[in-house]
DNA sequence: CGCTAACTATGACGACCATCATAGTCAAGA
DNA sequence: TCTTGACTATGATGGTCGTCATAGTTAGCG
């Protein structure tokens, strides 16, 4: 149980920014989402807020990355609804009342440290996706067009959906792009 | 001069939404930002910071859609390349530090009144970009397929290109969704 | 001119924030 | 058993926030 504590407080920012951004991660709201200890923030965090504000990053970052491999796709299209798939269940499981944690950051931050580390997250998911659509039968640089205006399309996607409280913004969003998907691989 | 420090003030709003965030619309920043007078805040804003914020948003809200007007384009093609124009004027000018104040109000407030208000904001803009499409030759619900997710993408491309300080990630979007648009067309 | 309403200056308030210092607890190993 | 280091409790500090009350100023109109 050694970090527990201060593995529960970074996932309880990720929770945070998801729901409320940047400006509703404070350590008290923390604490009381995770019931972690008080006394123990600057024993876990020695750097402050933008230590627990970065890990968050991380781990969100990461997440997706997992969840993009499980299971890994096979084809290209199979990668694209895969990948819809995963921001669909954040947007239901939530009651269209989460989005996305690094987009959080990157808008409400100028911390450069912050968005460095925001930029890195989404050149990451950009590669990977890249990757698994190239693999998956789209030539490479279509394969970097389609994975670059899906992470873009799906970020604005949450957004909308977030604020009309419907599906409708994020469904249209992905059938536009697999329509697209689907003239690229036959 | 009657209303010029509320103007001010509201355009400032505007600003640092687009710029910083919610977390960095404070009156103090409005203020050093407008230079407007301190003392006559509650006066001009007598519901407080929830109603700068609003009126902010429906200022932002209607620039996009005077802006879509000027001049008024003719086909599906044109209007599309008119609206990234816009959006990639915001990016260049700002030189990659704006985004759009709309969406960073989504993210970060869980206030209904504002959530609300971003939500029609929002919608003012797909039916106005849905009536060129199809003013500009879509077939009706095509028209309303590529006006979604032209601003979703868009909303996306910004955070991105803020995020990794460059056009990439716009651009591309712009290009792929232009590419379907053309396939739509002919 | 004098009055009235619109506007502005100043300063205080309670609340919350991130940060930190001090002291306490507790468990594992020598 | 004693000790050491990891973890936690408590409370204070200085700062900023939104809000508001009070008083002062200004401008237009009778």
């Amino acid at each position: 149980m050694a970090d527990d504590a201060r593995e529960k407080m970074i996932l309880g920012a990720v929770r945070l920014l998801a729901t409320t951004g940047l400006e509703g991660v404070s350590f008290s709201t923390v604490l009381e989402l995770t019931g972690a200890p008080r006394g123990s923030i600057y024993h876990h965090f020695p750097e402050g807020k933008n230590q627990l504000i970065g890990l968050a990053l991380q781990r969100a970052g990461q997440y997706l990355l997992t969840a993009m491999e499980t299971p890994p796709p096979k084809g290209a299209i199979e990668a694209a609804e895969h990948f819809f798939a995963i921001w669909r269940k954040v947007l239901l499981d939530s009651n269209f009342q989460a989005g996305c944690a690094v987009l959080a950051v990157t808008v409400a931050t100028r911390e450069p440290d912050l968005l460095k580390q925001a930029r890195d997250v989404f050149r990451s998911w950009q590669n990977r996706l890249t990757q698994q659509l190239a693999k998956g039968g789209l030539k490479p640089d279509r394969a970097r067009m389609m994975a670059t205006t899906m992470i873009t399309a799906v970020e604005g996607a949450m957004v909308l959906s977030r604020a009309t409280r419907s599906s409708e913004p994020f469904e249209t969003t992905a059938a536009t792009l697999l329509d697209q998907i689907r003239s690229l691989v036959r």
